[in-house]
RNA sequence: GGGUUGGUAGCUCAAUGGUAGAGCAGCGCCCUUUUAAGGCGUUGGUUGUGGGUUCGAGUCCCACCCAACCCA
């Protein structure tokens, strides 16, 4: 960016004219006290405290000036006072602008209005901004700048910085509560000769050296089995997916992943840990069951309730509630045109068990807000999974459903390397897997019956924090460039 | 890919087809306990880009770029 204007003008002049007085404006490292939420902690009147950050705000009162230091910790206000600095120091303060970074060192006092502030000694400049913050009040509003320019938006937008804060938590506590329970993280790879584990489009890639075509990875669940036949009993990976897909409110090219294998378990078994692990980021992130969502202005606009046991409902009786209670027994053709006079639009490509599958997604997945737990899908959706004993055409799966959305899906493992070669191969529809045959050469040599599950960690975010958007829960979502 | 809405000063926002404006930030002056500090004064614009209509376009028309939302 080369735009040049008065105010970018300025702080460069400002900037030379601090090195003409002998001052490094992008300094070296400073001692300070700790953060500033622990500077305020330590906060004694009379004590000598150090502290860094930006300058956010400047109270100019002649002789003597209240600047607000900030970190992504908090504010704290320090005192400049030209009697106790310097007529040299002065100048050099007369050279900064909001948004630099300084440390200063200070005594603490309490102002007439309460406020704690550290009363400067010294004062160091660490480093020079040369662009000027957005404004203090309204913080940075346009959306398009608020993705392209994170970094202004953490800066200046509470709300914003706060859903981060609570991605880092979900992150981990997700590692620490599977920990607990004997889960050993492990990274499979992203680069894959063989895009499995999912039905999605993939990012193509290359290596020169191999002169090998790749692709970035859309699911580890192949890979995660090797290590299930590898000896392995309890394992997660929590990492990036790519998928080479449309852009919307609800997907980002490339999203976080927890995929978990528990060796001997079964799909109800995934069910309750799922259950039991969301439970838990609720109440340490909401503190609560009941997780609110808020507009702008702080209105409740929703409630979930995670109150358990969560519903577990068959995939048939959840379809026959939303679309009739013969739906299974209608004609293919029927079928077509009862979606439609539901309101369902189906495309003339999509294969009967799509067409279910389509209502599924529109009449139940999004209109159902708390926690519902689907089981029993059609063999057809999931080729991966282990058939039920009792109903060949069903397998043994859920599919977790909170605000709207897919959370999770949990699978029992198929683990017969016959009847895997078989599913995948007698795949149909629009989304079908790739056949891996490093992986069924791997199950050729016993995979234990095991559970697993998948949970969409930025769609989890949504919902704990109630972002609208997966771009409000991704720091860097995918933009177009932006154009000169 | 289609539809709708939007893009104006560093930021937040105004402006019937008729001189592009305000607040904050900035700059200058005043003020030694302020906190959205205050008071007085003041600078700042290729109105997303390129065409067109018009005596005159931020505003109307066309194309393009970027974004948000909805749909596929």
């Amino acid at each position: 960016m080369d735009d040049e204007n008065d105010l970018i003008a300025l702080r460069r002049r400002k900037l030379e004219h601090l090195q003409a007085s002998g001052v490094a404006p992008f300094g070296d490292a400073f001692e300070t006290s700790g953060t500033i939420a622990e500077v305020r902690e330590k906060f004694a009147e009379g004590r000598l405290l150090r502290a860094a950050g930006r300058i956010t705000a400047h109270r100019d009162m002649g002789k003597s000036h209240f600047v607000d230091l900030r970190d992504a910790t908090g504010r704290l206000q320090v005192y400049i006072q030209t009697k106790e600095l310097g007529k040299d120091v002065m100048e050099i303060f007369a050279l900064l602008d909001l948004g630099d970074f300084i440390g200063v060192e200070g005594t603490c006092f309490v102002t007439k209005t309460g406020e704690p502030t550290l009363k400067v000694s010294a004062l160091q400049v660490l480093a020079k901004a040369l662009r000027p913050l957005p404004e203090k009040w309204h913080g940075l509003q346009d959306v398009e700048a608020r993705y392209r320019q994170r970094y202004l938006d953490l800066l200046t937008n509470e709300h914003s910085r706060a859903v981060f804060e609570t991605r880092i938590t979900i992150l981990r506590e997700m590692r620490r509560f599977l920990e607990e329970r004997g889960f050993q993280e492990v990274e499979t790879p992203m680069l894959q000769a063989v895009p499995g584990g999912a039905a999605a489009e993939p990012f193509q890639t290359r290596h020169n050296a191999l002169g090998l075509d790749l692709y970035l990875r859309i699911a580890p669940e192949l890979y995660l089995k090797r290590l299930l036949v590898g000896g392995f009993t309890k394992v997660f990976e929590l990492n990036r997916n790519f998928r080479n897909e449309g852009i919307s409110r609800r997907h980002n090219p490339e999203f976080t992943m927890l995929e978990a294998y528990w060796a001997y378990a079964d799909f109800n078994k995934m069910a309750d840990l799922v259950e039991e692990l969301i439970c838990h980021l609720a109440h340490t992130i909401c503190g609560s069951l009941q997780v609110e969502h808020r507009d702008a202005e702080g209105v409740v606009t929703r409630t979930l309730n995670l109150q358990q046991p969560w519903r577990r409902a068959r995939y048939r009786d959840v379809i026959c509630a939303a679309a009739g209670a013969d739906w299974f027994e209608l004609a293919a053709d029927d079928r077509r045109q009862r979606a439609h006079s539901l309101g369902v639009e189906i495309l003339p490509q999509l294969v009967d068990f799509e067409v279910t599958q389509h209502v599924f997604e529109k009449l139940v997945e999004e209109k159902t807000f708390d926690p519902l737990y689907v089981t029993h899908c059609p063999k057809e959706l999931v080729p991966l999974a282990k058939q039920n004993s009792e109903d060949d055409a069903l397998v043994d799966v859920y599919e977790l459903i909170i605000n709207g959305q897919e959370i999770s899906p949990g699978y029992s493992e198929l683990n017969d390397p016959v009847t895997q070669r078989r599913r995948l191969l007698e795949q149909a529809g629009e989304e079908t897997q790739k056949v891996d045959e490093e992986f069924l050469l791997a199950l050729e040599h016993g995979m234990p019956p095991a559970g697993g599950v998948g949970i969409g960690v930025d769609r989890l975010t949504m919902l704990l924090t109630g972002a609208e958007s997966i771009r409000d829960v991704i720091l860097f979502p995918l933009l177009r460039p932006r154009k000169n």
